[in-house]
DNA sequence: AACTATTCGTAGAAAATTCAACTTCTTAGG
DNA sequence: CCTAAGAAGTTGAATTTTCTACGAATAGTT
C-alpha cells in the first residue's frame, strides 16, 4: 500500500484510475452519449431512428439487398429478439419485409424494399453529412488515424469475449 | 463531380466518406455499443446498471452526498424526466433519497443514503477492475492521451451544440 | 402588486428494449 | 428411422426510456 502510485479508492487499496486514465474513460463516455444523441436527432426529421438506418446500411450492402435475420442481428450487435421487434416496426414502415428461406425453413431474410432502398438514397447524404460536422471533421486525419489503430484491438477483444458465454 | 476525390455514394454526387473514415466512424460505434455491454454485463452481478452506477459515482464525488435533479440529469446527461423515473427505482432500492431545497422551494436533492455509499465502496472496484480489463489496459499511455485530446474537442463542441435548441 | 416567462420536477401514456418461454426445423448419434 | 440437442426466430410480459402535459415556485416587467 505504501509502494502506491495511483489515488487509492474512497477506503481501499484497489487500483484506482490516474487521473489522466479517468479523463481518457468519461471523454469517451461523454462522446458516445453526446454523439449517439446528435446523430440520432439529426435523423429525426426523417423518421428514422439510428438502429433503422443502420439496418437499412446492412441490407443495403447486402448481396441481394437481403440478410438473414440471425446474421443481421449480430451485424448490427443487437439481440434477436429486439432485431424481431424491430423489424416488425420497420416491416409496418414498408422499409423491410420478410421473406422465407429456401434452404433452411426455420429462417428468414430481412428484405430491404423498394421504398426502404430510396429512403436510405434520401437519408443518406444527410446521415454523412451529420457524421462529418459532428465527429470526422474535429478530427485531423493522423487522430482519425490513431482512434481506428487504437481502438480496433479493443472492439476485437470485446468481440471475442462477446462471443464466450 | 469528375474532380471528386472520394467515393461517390450510391447513385448520388454527395460527399461519402473514405474508406478510412468509415473504418474508423464503424470502429468507434463498435466499442461503444460492446464496451457499453459488456460493462452492463459486469455490473449486473451486484445488481446495478451503468446508469445506476454512473448517479452513484457522482453523488458520493459531490458536497454532502447530494446533487439538485437538474444538477444531476446534466451531469449523466440524461433528460430530467428520466432521471426523475431512475431515481423512483433507485429510491425503493434504498440507494437514494429525495429531499426538499431550502432555499428553492421547487427543488429537490437527490441524496446518497448510507446504504447507496456502501454499495459504491463495494462495487467500485469491481467496476474499475472492468474498465481496465477492457479499455485501459488495451491502450498504451500514449495511446491514451491521443484519445482524449482527439475527444475533447468533439465532446466539447456537442455541448456546446446540445445547450441550443 | 399583478402578469408573464421560465425553471424545477413529476406523472402517466406511448414506444422501445429486455427477458424468458416456446415453436419449428435441422443436425448428429445411435 | 428415431430421438435428443441445438439453432432460428417469434411472442408476450416486464422493465426502461421517451414524449407530452402539467402543477408549483421563482424571476422579471410593467
Amino acid at each position: 500500500m505504501e509502494t502506491e502510485t495511483q489515488t487509492a479508492g474512497p477506503g481501499t487499496d484497489a487500483p484506482w484510475l490516474t487521473e489522466a486514465e479517468q479523463c481518457a474513460w468519461r471523454t469517451h463516455l461523454d462522446v458516445n452519449r453526446l454523439l449517439t444523441y446528435q446523430m440520432e436527432r439529426d435523423l429525426q426529421p426523417f423518421g428514422l431512428t439510428m438502429n433503422d438506418y443502420e439496418i437499412l446500411v446492412n441490407l443495403s450492402e447486402a448481396e441481394d439487398r437481403r440478410l438473414r435475420m440471425t446474421d443481421l442481428a449480430a451485424a448490427t450487435l443487437q439481440s434477436k429478439s429486439r432485431l424481431s421487434h424491430q423489424v416488425t416496426r420497420m416491416e409496418s414502415a414498408g422499409l423491410v419485409k420478410r421473406e422465407h428461406c429456401e434452404s433452411d425453413r426455420r429462417g428468414l431474410f430481412a428484405v430491404l424494399t423498394d421504398h426502404g432502398m430510396e429512403t436510405m438514397r434520401t437519408v443518406a447524404p444527410h446521415h454523412v453529412a451529420s457524421v462529418r460536422r459532428h465527429f470526422i471533421d474535429m478530427l485531423t486525419p493522423e487522430q482519425l488515424a490513431q482512434l481506428r489503430a487504437s481502438l480496433t484491438p479493443v472492439a476485437d477483444q470485446l468481440r471475442r469475449r462477446r462471443g464466450k458465454n
